[in-house]
DNA sequence: CGGTACGTTGAGTCATATCAACCATAGTGG
DNA sequence: CCACTATGGTTGATATGACTCAACGTACCG
């Protein structure tokens, strides 16, 4: 299902390096997780890896798209975030030395990189500006969370998918014709706001309905961006 | 309302000093935090920090108790955590160099020490141990924000409800008469749910019809803690 | 003594989940 | 090529969990 190889890939020359978290690692540095990183391909539904896995590493995604999830009580999936170009995943295992407490899944077919859990707490303990940057990371997902949290508390199902829409929007973005560059089905939709498929979908057509989004199958376009803002109060 | 003195409080003879977070300081840097921190007396109300402030610096829990809710669109409080002794908090707006996002208020009177910015920034940089910890940390909270979404999402009040007495069962434990030793108002217990203030009431009587707990105003007793957890479906 | 904050209970309403039926599409195998 | 099956999407009917509103009780406090 996935080929591996060193080299297909090379540090040095990618891209994200230039992004803040891996912007402040020295030559060195760089070619120890050069030479060390596995590089994977993965189709769309590949399970990369599952709430209790033992980490050996985390992984680094080079393209593509993943949804990360919970699986609660009854097997339904609580969707907490996407993961894209240039994101790091299953970091947190690694650092609290704890079972994987979600389940990765390809959204898009990707290619990601595995880094050894070594090399990622080494660099934490002997690089100061790489270890604040990913405090940083945390620090930003955590927030999130907690606004999450108090969102699904506190906001209707109306609400909370406008907000997810113009999330998807923020983070993804659109193409050409308008329409969001994340594919999703009803059910993924459902997996986020914490509600039914058949909620969502009522939902979906009633903003077709009134005239904030067009929808064609999983495409989504966003016609009234503010009279979405507006709906989920935010 | 709050005196401080930097004497008060010795951070060498200090207990919370043999805690994960603080164990691998050097003897120079407990110095560094001692002589530049500042501790303060906050009785119950009063409010140590709000959304949107720009923190200075981050606060250790000396004794006492603090909520940390987020505040939703009309107002509601939604009760993220609790800290006590040996907790920190506001660290994340510090590392993040963003203004808070969430309010902390005080529970039971509480005695804090407030440690400058530029401190925890140069402990990130240059104690790799100490970040490790920090990120353990992080990690921990956000592991715990995640699987609360997965919770307010997907469970019922009554569910929620009941694995909420479990976790203050085992974060607070009991006193001798196997009272919670933490004392919350309806409402309260309604913000940290997400639910309403009669929810939490009527949901408490029915438990406490099915001898599972005994309540007392504020005061409430665990009788059949695995009944709870059954409940709670945990 | 009145005021304020908290707790309790009942009744009515509404948002949302659940259940069920049905359609569309695409892939599969005989 | 055609049933066959699986998956996802849609719609309607129904049930119900939980919120809201309102009234009232209780305790504490200056």
């Amino acid at each position: 299902m996935n080929a591996s190889s060193s080299d297909l890939i090379n540090c040095d020359s990618c891209t994200i390096r230039t992004q803040p978290l891996f912007r402040h690692l020295t030559e060195e540095e760089i070619q120890d997780i050069s030479l060390n990183k596995i590089t994977e391909f993965f189709k769309r539904g590949s399970v990369i890896y599952q709430e209790g896995n033992r980490m050996k590493g985390f992984y680094c995604v080079n393209n593509g798209i993943v949804k990360i999830y919970k699986t609660g009580f009854d097997g339904k999936q609580q969707i907490v975030r996407f993961a894209r170009k240039g994101d790091i995943i299953g970091y947190r295992s690694v650092i609290s030395n704890e079972p994987a407490c979600t389940t990765t899944e390809v959204l898009e077919d990707c290619i990601l990189c595995h880094i050894p859990a070594e090399i990622l707490l080494r660099l934490v303990k002997n690089n100061g500006s790489f270890a604040l940057e990913l405090m940083k990371l945390t620090c930003k997902e955590l927030g999130e969370a907690n606004a999450y949290i108090t969102d699904i508390a506190q906001k209707t199902v109306k609400e909370r998918l406008a907000e997810i829409l113009v999330h998807l929007d923020d983070d993804f973005g659109t193409d050409a014709n308008g329409i969001l560059m994340i594919s999703l089905t009803r059910e993924e939709l459902a997996n986020m706001v914490g509600t039914a498929t058949e909620s969502v979908i009522r939902l979906l057509s009633e903003f077709r309905g009134s005239g904030l989004i067009e929808v064609n199958g999983r495409k989504i376009k966003i016609l009234d961006r503010p009279g979405l803002k507006y709906i989920a109060n935010m």
